[in-house]
DNA sequence: GAATCGAATAAGTGTATGCTTATGTGTAAT
DNA sequence: ATTACACATAAGCATACACTTATTCGATTC
């Protein structure tokens, strides 16, 4: 179940850093690295994780590899999120509002 | 940080399907392990961790804990969404769809 | 008040996971 | 071609985690 990989994907804080990082502009594994004393290897497998779950894609350029999100993660996650919608508290009415914001 | 219990305590699928039973209504923890295959310790276990993240919580009627869902977890997980909406796929309009429902 | 029942906690264990160092693979530069 | 570079993979290791059995706690029931 890829769902299941999504939120185990997440559960991690390091990759949830890199994911939110690529969530600012696509990077290469090197651009990531900056700020993060992580290892290169350590960075290559979260990666792998990511793009497992679908949160993350790659597009290889020569000897660098850029990564960006990838939407279909995020789909199931609101999917996810959707199934509990009669719980949602009124205060997700800003989501409401952010929802409206995208369609200007 | 919350955040992150929310996500570790969502990558265990037990976790998940107890939490999605919790949805289609509150139940004690003996009522929960019922088609489960889960020892009482386990699912007392997993509930803590649930209660912990906020997504569920407790409401104690004489020997028996009821739970149930804990709208502040899902209302974290969809602020945490939002932050990424830039990203958000067109098909996420089903979303919208839903909100609109909320509003009737 | 003794027994019973629902649930929590304690302690121990096997496996999963995130890290490390070392090495491999492919591309670009000299 | 040889070197350097970006990244991936392999192997090993320490810790985290989900489970187990045993025990405890608290509240009903007999």
């Amino acid at each position: 179940m890829i769902e299941h990989d999504i939120f185990r994907a997440l559960a991690d804080s390091t990759r949830r850093t890199i994911f939110e990082k690529l969530a600012n502009g696509s990077m290469n594994a090197s651009a990531l690295r900056k700020g993060m004393d992580i290892s290169q290897p350590a960075m290559s497998q979260h990666l792998a994780v990511l793009r497992a779950a679908g949160l993350v894609r790659e597009q290889k350029e020569g000897r660098f590899v850029n990564y960006e999100v990838d939407p279909d993660g995020l789909a199931l996650i609101a999917q996810w999120l959707a199934k509990y919608r009669a719980y949602w508290p009124a205060r997700i009415d800003a989501l409401k509002l952010l929802l409206k914001d995208m369609d200007q």
